[in-house]
DNA sequence: CGAGTGATTGACTTAGATCAATGACCGTGG
DNA sequence: CCACGGTCATTGATCTAAGTCAATCACTCG
């Protein structure tokens, strides 16, 4: 999701790239905010340290999420962000954003619309990490990532990936899908999984 | 957090107050949208329900969350709002907030400033909820709640309650602090540990 | 003074993590 | 064109951390 179509043209197209390699750091706590990303592949984490210098993950996010937009209203970033993988950012100015959202009411609600849409798909994630089974767990996720018609699921990336966003190792998590199969819960063909009733 | 400072005066002073009885229905999906709320005590579900007829729980609030922010650019609500508890509740107008919003660019940013910090928040639970060992997921999670000086948390509410915000089992967590203080790594006066240093 | 709830600890069980092995698939370089 | 190295998908065997059930104590509230 969270694909850069919300950046009008004017901003997008003064918007410079930059590549990371992998364990090269973005920004770090305290540095003037230049801007906010958007993550054109790869994978970048936001980092606090603890007391005692332990890192503590903020968010890691892939290809298509945008990030650091709280910073657009903070005059320095108050965490680190370093690429986990070989990874390719587009950088939006604070400046040039922030006047847009002056000039241009619009634009800021379009804005405000895109991350409080993201909230909500944090807040849903977080409710399904708390579900203990696992079993339960897939299955509402299947629920609500089913599209239109309420049954069918494409799966983005691999399967490893999906385990990963339900908090479940790659292993449960094929037995999971193998055992709704066998249990006549789901079908599965290539990346596409239909529920199926269960009356 | 999200205690209700950011609203302008001009609409705290216009916002109505609603008490709800458990189970009782705030909105439904549909429901042309009239505000977007605060709890003010009592506990409030956002719920989806899947093709089967299974209530996926999206969000849980409670006192002094707000919620439903993204009502405010659409019709109507998306999902369905019940009190799983007694619950009084605050409304704001979604037609004065926006037309707030269009006049006065201040109040608009520092919303969209607000919701940017509940997304971090979110995203920063996301990332412990997704520790597996109990004993790393509270630790971190000290280390995020910690104070000023970094070492100090002052557990909110009762341990249970925090016990189900970290995803675990209440006895789970106690069991967790105890031994992390048999261990010497936190220290526990009533609601107030201290993280100790481990090298 | 009970009734209700949180905090705590013990005993037991199990779901899911971990370790391991195999097959399918894919790109790459000789 | 094919062998090889790498990763994902899958399944089996095993182990343990955390859930579940249960009992006790401290507290608060009417």
């Amino acid at each position: 999701m969270t694909t850069t179509d919300w950046v009008p043209v004017e901003i997008a197209a003064g918007a410079k790239r930059r590549m990371l390699r992998a364990g090269e750091s973005l920004f770090r706590t305290g540095d003037p905010v230049h801007g906010i990303f958007a993550i054109e592949s790869g994978r970048i984490q936001m980092l606090r340290y603890d007391i005692q210098g332990r890192p503590l993950v903020l968010y890691t996010g892939i290809q298509g999420d945008l990030f650091a937009e709280a910073a657009l209203f903070a005059e320095t970033y108050h965490c680190d962000a370093v690429a986990v993988a070989d990874a390719t950012v587009r950088i939006f100015s604070k400046s040039a954003l922030l006047s847009l959202f002056a000039r241009d009411p619009a634009a800021a609600q379009k804005f405000t619309a895109l991350i409080a849409h993201e909230l909500i798909t944090a807040r849903s994630r977080l409710e399904l990490l708390n579900i203990r089974s696992a079993h339960e767990r897939v299955l509402r996720h299947l629920g609500l990532a089913a599209g239109a018609d309420g049954r069918t699921v494409k799966l983005p990336g691999t399967l490893k990936e999906t385990a990963e966003d339900l908090g479940l190792t790659p292993e449960a998590f094929y037995r999971v899908l193998a055992d709704l199969e066998k249990r006549g819960q789901i079908e599965r063909k290539d990346d596409l999984i239909k529920l199926l009733d269960t009356t």
